[in-house]
DNA sequence: GTAATATGTCACAAAAATGTGATATTTAAT
DNA sequence: ATTAAATATCACATTTTTGTGACATATTAC
């Protein structure tokens, strides 16, 4: 059984999913521990929150840097980063909405997506993808970013609502992830 | 100039957008009034959220029957009510948030997409385009419109962002949804 | 079984957000 | 210019949320 610092970064990322100020009762509640517990492994909301933010980004990091690996072939590397984001479920779709986040409010600078390398990886493949007119030069590589990324969202909270089966989400991802970008594999 | 009630509404839903429980202050500021004005045209945060969700599915419907019904062809219907809801920016960005929050949080419910029938009129035309063989029929309806919306939410972002110029987000929608769905023109 | 560690409960202070009354000031209409 | 309507400012009570201390209880390790 995970342990309880775990267990309330967990409740916090599913509390603050849709709800970026959640209180904290909330939070301790969903993880199954009293708000005094949550406070004592986490100095303030802030803290909570960037642990939050950089546990998940962690997280996304390692899976979809291992999906990059899994395969040569740079179209399969993409399909599998692709799986694996969806894989990753709220864990993704949390970093995705923290990041849009900061993009509005003036405060927060964004330098996670940009610091790694796991985006760069990605560009880097499209890019080729494109050179080699395997991919339509109709979209710009900016938008198929983030069409992948939207794609990846709208599979996760398929799942989340009930709306498509597990299963056949992620082969749905792929389907229209192709399609939108004219790939040919 | 528009009337303080719309400016207010105007500046909530901006507030609202990422984070629902922005302070009313912050509202306030935004909307360029006090927050006692504020309070003045609505009774509390409750029932402003409640005009801001009704005003924006007002704008919103108002604008997609419209493109409904400005052609005959039912993928130009279709193509129309796309371009309609970027047009409509955050206000259709907010709808959809608010469409997504309650799925999850047990309270709400969603009659709203629902029981009007700009819904309805959009499913109906994909129904037939699958059934005419000019829609992929490997994925499934449920799929389509939740990868519509997608689409929609990410030109309306990357505008927003920066990330892709206004006049370009439009067309790049429209590619990425037919080719996601495998449309034939 | 005992000690150490982790967690819960309760109380409480501080801060933040909400909602409203009273009154002054501005704006618009005539 | 005068009046009426809308808004701002200020003060205030209330509620909600946050963070912490003190102590009790439970869990774990030995």
């Amino acid at each position: 059984m995970p342990d309880t610092k775990t267990k309330i970064i967990a409740a916090a990322v599913k509390c603050f999913l849709n709800n970026g100020s959640e209180n904290l009762e909330k939070v301790a509640q969903v993880a199954g521990v009293s708000r005094r517990t949550l406070h004592r492994y986490f100095k303030n909301r802030q803290d909570l929150m960037a642990c939050c933010k950089k546990e998940m980004l962690d997280n996304c990091n390692k899976a979809m840097t291992e999906a990059y690996e899994s395969d040569k072939d740079p179209v399969k590397k993409v399909r599998n980063m692709l799986f694996a984001a969806i894989e990753q479920g709220i864990h993704y779709a949390f970093i995705k909405r923290s990041y849009e986040r900061s993009n509005f409010s003036e405060l927060e600078r964004q330098k996670e997506f940009e610091s790694d390398d796991v985006k760069a990886k990605w560009l880097k493949i499209i890019a080729e993808l494109r050179e080699e007119q395997r991919v339509t030069n109709a979209l710009t590589i900016p938008w198929i970013f983030n069409l992948f990324g939207a794609i990846i969202e709208t599979a996760i909270y398929a799942v989340e609502a009930g709306d498509v089966a597990r299963n056949d989400c992620k082969k749905f991802a792929w389907i229209s992830f192709k399609g939108a970008i004219g790939l040919k594999e």
